[in-house]
DNA sequence: CTTGAGCGC
């Protein structure tokens, strides 16, 4: 596959900018993989939408955002980040946001919730290791009411293609867990044991 | 190893 028969195929889908087709240094054969680049964000998403999972070239093709390089947003987004992660605001009042797009970064997520009254902070969660996003974060906010305006306003909003799934955070285990051992403690605690023993 | 449920260093 040449990368000009991949600008024909890709600019069903939009204007293209660049066709980069990976070789192996030494053997100059084809690894097997591209990178294209669109027009735009919306233009990129039609190309996935169409392309993904398709036929092309008689062989069947992933097309997806690429993947967040080693380093993790460091690498994307250079000094940019201390507005975000490295000082990111923590808060009791936090929105976990799942089935984060890999490519999104702590300032994409920012921008995603930039609407929404009462916002601090955002912070997509990076694997140590690998640099990689993990496909999650969080969002805090000044308020609980922010938090739950937030929350009905932006949950299922695509960002990069993807419905944000959002819940409350659960609270941060700062210190060992309240586990109440007996039933004293709590009003519904006989209710549970007689039910227990019934 | 390109991965899709999950709750961060």
């Amino acid at each position: 596959m040449t990368s000009s028969q991949l600008l024909e195929v890709f600019q069903e889908a939009g204007r293209v900018v660049n066709v980069e087709v990976v070789y192996d240094r030494v053997t100059d054969r084809s690894r097997g993989f591209a990178f294209v680049t669109m027009g735009s964000i919306e233009e990129a998403n039609e190309a996935i939408r169409m392309f993904d999972g398709s036929q092309v070239g008689g062989r069947t093709v992933k097309v997806n955002f690429p993947e967040v390089p080693r380093g993790g947003e460091r690498e994307v987004m250079g000094p940019k980040i201390r507005s975000s992660n490295r000082g990111f605001v923590d808060s009791p009042h936090k929105i976990y946001a799942g089935n984060l797009g890999w490519g999104l970064t702590s300032q994409g997520l920012r921008d995603a919730f930039a609407d929404q009254p009462g916002l601090l902070s955002t912070k997509v969660i990076y694997d140590r290791n690998s640099g990689r996003s993990r496909g999650f974060g969080f969002i805090s906010f000044e308020s609980a009411e922010a938090v739950e305006s937030a929350l009905n306003a932006m949950n299922g909003v695509e960002v990069e293609g993807r419905p944000l799934r959002l819940n409350l955070a659960a609270e941060r285990a700062s210190s060992p867990p309240p586990v109440q051992s007996n039933a004293e403690s709590s009003p519904e605690g006989s209710e549970l044991a007689s039910s227990i023993t019934a």
